[in-house]
DNA sequence: CAAGCACATACGCATATGCTCATGCAATCA
DNA sequence: TGATTGCATGAGCATATGCGTATGTGCTTG
């Protein structure tokens, strides 16, 4: 039940492309952005700096992953963040990110 | 201290590529294999059934990443996990990667 | 010193992925 | 209904990345 850690066969390749769906800058911004709340593609455009076409694939991509939920109110579609476990990754990444860093600073003497 | 979720810029970019790093299968297959404990190339090549060049290269990656650690003994090298963070972040993703699935099985009718 | 083992690295190819520009499609509004 | 707004998507290009093959480098051993 608990994490079988000698993963099966195929699963590696899952596990791989949902990291995938995380390494892009444009995509962890974009995260950020709804880390306060669901927002539309305008509001998303607008907090990214993306283009308006650029933003919209990335979105479609998390949806693939799961990584996002969709919503249509009227001609507009707002997205919001469906998978809570993506909060605890950005943390523990930026938790041993700056964890290195600073070992790496203190390294320069100081 | 704690995540400052709203991340400077920059900052996104790193995160992203250490995401990177784990979205690799040959290169998730090294670190279950690292989960035991500490190997040298060779045995890492037979663990995973890659070349050695390939696993080399995979191996420099990681250590670019400071996600492992290498150890020269003789002519053998021995590479472990450097960062604790690696087993939640593969927990993690696993977790929701199963709840998702369970999901998706039970939309069946199950 | 020569030979052999363990590991790292340069090169070339194939594929994947992000980006822009242009267009399609649906909903709203005049 | 025609025009406009909001979003999605196809085409094409540029780049990045993984892989295999071949070769380089350091250590060990005879």
């Amino acid at each position: 039940m608990a994490p079988h850690l000698p993963l099966r066969e195929g699963a590696l390749d899952i596990v791989a492309h949902r990291f995938a769906v995380l390494a892009e800058p444009m995509r962890l911004r974009l995260l950020q952005a709804l880390f306060a709340g669901e927002k539309n593609v305008g509001e998303l455009v607008a907090a990214t700096g993306g283009t308006q076409a650029n933003v919209s694939r990335h979105l479609q991509t998390m949806i693939r992953a799961h990584f996002l939920s969709r919503r249509k109110e009227g001609a507009q579609v707002f997205y919001a963040i469906a998978d809570p476990s993506i909060f605890k990754l950005c943390q523990l990444v930026c938790g041993s990110l700056e964890k290195q860093l600073t070992k790496q600073a203190a390294a320069f003497g100081n």
